[in-house]
RNA sequence: GGGGAUGUGGUGGAACUGGUAGACACGCUUGGCUUAGAACCAAGUGCCGCAAGGCGUGGGGGUUCGACUCCCUCCAUCCCUACCA
């Protein structure tokens, strides 16, 4: 009799076996390592569909590698520190921290109930003193090696709550508590220097086994650019406005110069002129965010001051632009509406000159944005772009008004947040001076709150900022990406309160496998990739990458759009979890959808995902394997189907799991294994040779499909007792020699459709491929009293007929 | 605004290197089992058409003997845009 397949019981018991004997804790030995990793999550209170999908991913791949004898490493922690426990704390009047830790304790049960197999042993919470205490260390070391500064910059202010406000706090230009109009304010803020790492950024991007699109994407964020610096000397001064430009060959269709809102000019025009200052506290009602200025509308004011253009000395206007950015180039950008979207709409706009000094074959209207042939510019008229480029470079730095420069578009790390959950910033200032604060009085803790208090930024907790007269601490917190720019390399050690990095990070760095969401491909990243780099230049950590392969998944959407909260289109893993087990929302997460592609939440493909496990359970659940030898059996025509379609799926399997991380078609070619077996195999009364087939089917089944599905994987195994070792202690070998075939299927096209196909004899020659074809009936028809002009044969494939 | 993706039956997706479009599922239809339903089993299922056949991978154009795949162009949706994580 069949029991009946009960999720809830088999994955409980299996969880606690792993559980008691610490089955996933990792330890240095001989075997070839592979360090898996899973972004860690925000804990946010319960798991969601994203965060199973991304874990699940990393698991598959952690037990496959496992079965293929690699020394895994696979752990789990909490990016603990972040804005919603501050705003959760001010609503539920609970302290950030409490509200974290239950979360991390939900989640964990969570992440348990799962059947994922993490190293525990190592578990991290970057709001744990322990943890920061090392990012308090390495900050220093930043500093010390010249990496840290501080400079003013602009945030979004809330002027009634008094508090900086994050981008997505703005909403339409409002404080999302106060209602307030938010301003932009500048503030004395710490920076690092990531853009010391830009070149390297940027050109060991190559060498990583990332998906191009992210390359890409990051490529394109550093952005660098080869252009020149001009100087353009203000009338009536001996002062120079200096711009940034990626085309001195434009330079004659200069009509106008943008300053910065921020410029310091600026700034001094706006305390002489108050028409000049109206314009700027216009523009401080802005966001602080790229896409809502670049989105914004062009607005300008006239300086009434005037330049002269370096080669032709005409008087050129300097306007204020609303779209100039101060950290990117020099804050002053050379308008050329000719040849520029940004500047035609400017100049359209205030009625400003739009002088074409490009000439392309097909472009006719303005702006033309292309690289062309040279007209309206004196003598460098015919040239082409790129050398009248050089040639205008080389004129202005003999006439000192100029050189060759290349820009970068990153820019600078600000780290500084006026938070309160976070990690404090190790700085003490006595009498206004900077100070770090020396490595044995470090962790710097995070203040607790007075009891049913609302958390404010730290620089209101006063027992915290003032030590003694004139020596006052350091209010600001680090932005949340310095605490995962290196939790990876943490884990290693992670348990190690001596030293931040020991002689297992040397064993397990780098990450052999990154898994996270897609929309971390730029920020997180980046920042962890510095890091490393910063850190290798310290002489912490070794090689100069620190993740060797990056899996980025996409989103998990229900109706087409992200699931959450607002839209109220959420659907809570862990019911489906309750109702079918683990095994089957592994096995749905898997089966639905490739994992770099977003995902459409369907509630019957979870039916069907429970159905096929049901399947195997009824096939193997009273099956026990019987010891043969191949070399006793004599197999008819479909054992030998039967035994070629298992080693050809498990030759598809590993390659899908591996190479293309495409366990959709893995679990599908499972599927199509199953549906193959014949149903008289399926009964325990047959013969000895069919009996070896269908085991043979069997044991490859359980082995493929146990890293998706663990838990009645290894039941199942357990009770076909095949061997007494664990399902994942070894994977399968197919033997190459079962897949070789004679026939394969021939398909005949006549001018490029299909009219017929037939099963032949691989390798013979064209000639007889043609012979062949030309005789089927509906070829035949096809070709009519048409002559052959030409047939194209692809070898053991198919022949195309052109008439 | 800029950068990066995606678009294939009623639905999720497959087609890996330019060579059979729709594997594998979901759903639906019909039949079996059942008093009935659920579950399960079997058959069918891209669209139009009685059929022969034609049409078909977001729209339009191109390259090719042959295009989901390559090129141009347009449209829609999603992600990122430096203080959400």
């Amino acid at each position: 009799m069949i029991d009946k397949y009960n999720p809830q019981i088999i994955e409980k018991s299996i969880q606690d076996h792993w559980d008691a004997n610490k089955t996933f804790e990792s330890k240095i030995d001989d075997r070839e390592k592979y360090y898996c990793l899973s972004m860690f999550p925000y804990p946010s209170g319960k798991l969601h569909m994203g965060h199973v999908r991304n874990y699940t991913i990393g698991d598959v791949i952690s037990r496959y590698k496992r079965m293929q004898n690699f020394n895994v490493f696979q752990p789990m922690g909490w990016d603990a520190f972040g804005l919603p426990a501050e705003n959760a704390a001010i609503q539920n009047k609970v302290s950030p921290k409490n509200w974290t830790d239950k979360n991390i304790e939900n989640m964990k049960t969570q992440l348990k109930s799962l059947g994922l197999s993490y190293d525990w042993s190592k578990e991290l919470r970057t709001c744990d003193p322990k943890y920061y205490k090392w990012e308090q260390v390495i900050f220093k070391k930043f500093y010390e090696a010249g990496l840290v500064y501080r400079k003013k910059s602009l945030v979004n202010w809330d002027p009634v709550d008094q508090t900086v406000l994050a981008n997505e706090q703005v909403i339409d230009g409002m404080g999302w508590r106060s209602g307030a109009k938010v301003e932009l304010k500048e503030i004395d803020q710490w920076f690092i220097k990531i853009t010391d790492y830009a070149e390297e950024l940027l050109d060991s991007l190559d060498n990583l086994n990332w998906p191009e699109n992210v390359k890409l994407m990051q490529k394109n964020w550093i952005g660098k650019s080869n252009g020149a610096e001009i100087k353009y000397q203000i009338l009536g001064t001996s002062e120079e406005l200096t711009t940034f430009s990626t085309r001195p060959d434009t330079i004659f269709g200069v009509a106008f110069l943008a300053l910065s809102p921020n410029h310091p000019l600026s700034i001094k025009l706006g305390d002489e002129n108050s028409e000049v200052k109206k314009f700027l506290d216009l523009c401080k009602e802005s966001k602080a965010a790229e896409a809502d200025m670049a989105t914004a509308e062009k607005l300008g004011i006239n300086t009434g001051i005037k330049v002269s253009h370096p080669i032709t000395n005409k008087e050129i206007p300097v306007w204020i632009g609303n779209f100039v950015l101060l950290d990117y180039g020099t804050g002053v950008v050379m308008g050329v509406p000719g040849h520029d979207a940004r500047d035609y709409e400017f100049a359209k706009k205030y009625n400003l000159n739009i002088d074409q000094v490009i000439e392309t074959d097909d472009n006719l209207d303005l702006p033309i944005l292309d690289k062309g042939k040279l007209i309206n510019s004196d003598k460098y008229d015919g040239m082409l772009s790129d050398k009248a480029s050089n040639e205008i470079i080389k004129e202005l730095v003999k006439s000192g008004k100029g050189s060759e420069l290349t820009q970068f578009r990153l820019r600078d790390w600000g780290v500084s947040r006026q938070r309160y959950w976070g990690c404090p910033i190790p700085v003490v200032y006595k009498n206004g001076e900077a100070q770090l604060v020396n490595e044995k009085d470090l962790p710097v803790v995070l203040p607790e709150l007075e009891k049913n208090k609302s958390p404010t930024p730290l620089s209101q907790i006063q027992d915290f900022i003032n030590i003694e007269d004139g020596v006052l601490r350091e209010s600001d917190t680090f932005d949340t990406f310095m605490d995962s720019s290196w939790y990876h390399a943490r884990f290693t050690s992670a348990n190690n309160d001596q030293e931040i990095f020991d002689d297992s990070t040397k064993y397990w760095l780098p990450v052999d496998l990154y898994i996270g969401g897609i929309e971390h491909a730029i920020l997180h990243l980046l920042y962890s990739r510095f890091f490393h780099k910063a850190l290798r230049d310290l002489g912490m950590v070794d090689g100069d990458e620190p993740f060797k392969r990056l899996l980025t998944q996409g989103m998990v959407l229900k109706d087409g759009a992200k699931m959450s909260k607002s839209k109220g289109n959420t659907v809570d893993p862990q019911s489906y979890i309750d109702k079918y087990g683990a095994d089957t929302v592994r096995l749905y997460m898997m089966f639905t959808s490739p994992p770099e592609q977003s995902l459409e939440w369907s509630e019957s493909s979870v039916e069907g995902a429970s159905r096929f496990l049901k399947k195997i359970w009824s096939l193997i659940e009273n099956k026990t394997y019987k010891p043969l030898s191949v070399d006793d059996l004599n197999f008819d025509k479909k054992d030998l189907e039967l035994r070629q379609k298992s080693h050809a799926t498990l030759k598809k399997v590993e390659n899908d799991y591996e190479k293309r991380f495409s366990f959709n078609t893995a679990i599908a070619a499972i599927m199509e294994l199953q549906n193959f077996i014949p149903d008289e195999y399926k009964n325990n009364d047959i013969n000895e040779s069919s009996k070896f087939c269908v085991d043979e089917a069997i044991i490859f089944i359980l082995k493929m499909l146990s890293p998706i599905a663990p838990h009645i994987c290894e039941h199942l195994w357990k009770k076909f007792n095949y061997d007494d070792k664990s399902i994942e202690s070894w994977w399968p070998k197919f033997e190459e020699e079962l897949l070789e075939v004679e026939e394969f299927e021939l398909i005949i096209q006549v001018n490029g459709k299909v009219r017929g196909k037939t099963i032949i004899e691989k390798n013979r020659s064209q000639d007889e491929i043609e012979n062949i074809a030309s005789q089927l009936e509906n070829v035949k028809a096809h070709i009519g009293d048409n002559e052959i002009k030409k047939s194209i044969y692809v070898k053991d494939k198919l022949i195309n007929f052109v008439i």
